[in-house]
DNA sequence: TTGTAAGCGTTATCAT
DNA sequence: ATGATAACGCTTACAA
């Protein structure tokens, strides 16, 4: 692989020459500079950029860094980030896994993205810096250079069981996500404290432990049948479930919403194919990706001073699946 | 940041001692490796990979070059790279669109995987060499340094046919993808094969345009519906535009399997929700990444010589589309 | 066992 | 306008 050394040696001119002539500077004659260029281009040179990087502290790379493959959603929000980040100039890595340690580390990136539960809070605490400002996507940390964006799950699920209440439904149960997660924890007070409002009792036994996953949206519909425990609405700490939850009702001939309502939380794919079509709620994923970058960008500007999390609305889709 | 420079100070030693402990190697007393070592933690010091990429010419990293987001079924492929690079040891980084150029250059990484129509041939063909051995996964290159792992399209279209032909099925009709690409080319010589060796005519109006759409594989039913020449089974360039066809036979009171019959390709996740269920065929996604990534490692410790394109199984998936 | 010094490919500073 | 040289942070002969 040519370096400018090459360059210089075929050019008959020094490394530093070559080196002014290629960034523009102006002080190499216009002569030069152009025999310089055709040569460079003639032995197909590019400058290596991490000898550059070793010089200049900026890479114009920001990384984003997810793991989970299994839900498809990520796709559309990589799409938001990259499309921002091509936009501002810059190339975007997105690093999978425990390679996310190295490319933080040692100034390979001018900022990052973090989209990745298994990531642990502490690793950001200490790789975040003036140097490489985070924005986290998947949970809220107030620090400096840390920012965050996140759903705000909490207040689009007042806005659904306060409409739910509207159209009448009383009886609410829930079947949860995993435990011990934001997802879970806010989706699950947004209910409560909105039936508390409304001075609606919500008992243990109508709370139904799942793990985010169909089969346990199914159990937990099955368990509701054999105890025939069958509430007016079901609310679904996610789509998955409520599409678990659909299919158990189903198999036994329960009408729904008719005899039965169920909403779901995330507008997955299926959400829309399923019949009853189910009502849901709706993640911007391409503008979440888009406006985390945003984000990244105007810190990099230093057009940001250290912010309160940012909160992506979320938005109800109203389908068949409830009244 | 702390250096190597930081770390020899502190234990009053010189940089080369740091760097051979650091590296485990066997000429450090034992004393002043464990406090070198002890030290280094302490001061959160991480050898920076840009400088010793500069000496040694390993960078332990994969790159996944890819930039279709739309299809969701990118993920499970990178799932299966992952898994294969992580097993090795190595990094991956997944870098999108035109960045790929620059990390392909300059020794950013030991050998890359494309999975990107975008990526023309020249690129691919000038930047693979003995230090950076490429494996594409859409197209079929020969030559040195290049390896392809591609889905057979052809052999598993010729089967499909072949099966609907053993099913009594004898009036075709094709709905192709975009025209030129290689995926619609082989999928329909694949049919257009089977049906000749059949000796069954497959006339110029059998063959509907489409672009891979659902859009354009509605618009191409409703065209059959409009011209009255629906025939016995539609055979889909991909599951997009057999999810639009079934849709437009279903709006206009059409029983499928029964009055027409439609097979699609890539089994995406509707192939499975929509009524009736599409037959389609299958391909191994977190396989073939894994594969690929296979290959490319095989390269990479000098076990393999060129070979002749890798070539994917994929598989049918019967449904109730077809009888 | 430890230290010195060269070199990887750049850019930046300072002479010339 | 051009060139010599130091420096970036690291590894690796080679010397001590």
């Amino acid at each position: 692989m040519a370096s400018i050394k090459d360059v210089a040696k075929r050019a008959n001119v020094s490394i530093s020459t070559v080196s002014n002539a290629l960034n523009g500077k102006s002080n190499v004659g216009e002569a030069t500079r152009k025999r310089v260029l055709d040569i460079a281009k003639d032995m197909n040179y590019y400058p290596n950029t991490m000898a550059r990087n070793l010089k200049v502290k900026k890479t114009n790379t920001i990384a984003f860094c997810f793991s989970e493959f299994e839900r498809s959603f990520y796709l559309e929000i990589i799409r938001g980030i990259n499309d921002c980040v091509v936009n501002h100039g810059y190339d975007l890595i997105i690093c999978a896994h425990h390679s996310i340690e190295r490319f933080l580390r040692d100034g390979f990136v001018d900022g990052a993205l973090v989209l990745d539960k298994k990531v642990k809070d502490e690793l950001i605490l200490t790789t975040a810096s003036e140097k490489l400002p985070i924005v986290v996507l998947d949970r809220a940390i107030k620090n400096k250079n840390i920012y965050s964006v996140i759903v705000d799950n909490y207040r689009v699920m007042t806005d659904l069981v306060k409409e739910l209440i509207q159209k009448g439904y009383r009886k609410f149960s829930y079947i949860a996500g995993v435990e011990g997660t934001q997802d879970n924890r806010e989706r699950f007070q947004g209910m409560k404290d909105m039936l508390e409002k409304h001075s609606i009792d919500f008992l243990p036994k109508q709370y139904y432990h799942g793990d985010f996953t169909e089969k346990s949206g199914y159990q937990a519909a099955r368990l509701m049948l054999i105890s025939k425990d069958i509430p007016e609405i079901i609310v679904c700490a996610n789509d998955d479930m409520a599409v678990g939850a659909i299919r158990a009702f189903t198999d036994e001939g329960i009408v729904i919403p008719d005899q039965v309502g169920i909403v779901g939380f995330d507008d997955v794919d299926i959400a829309n194919f399923i019949e009853p079509k189910l009502t849901t709620v709706s993640i911007p994923k391409y503008e979440w990706g888009m406006y985390a970058a945003t984000v990244l960008f105007r810190v990099l500007q230093e057009k940001e001073e250290a912010l309160v999390p940012n909160k992506i609305l979320a938005h109800i889709k109203w389908r068949g699946s409830s009244r």
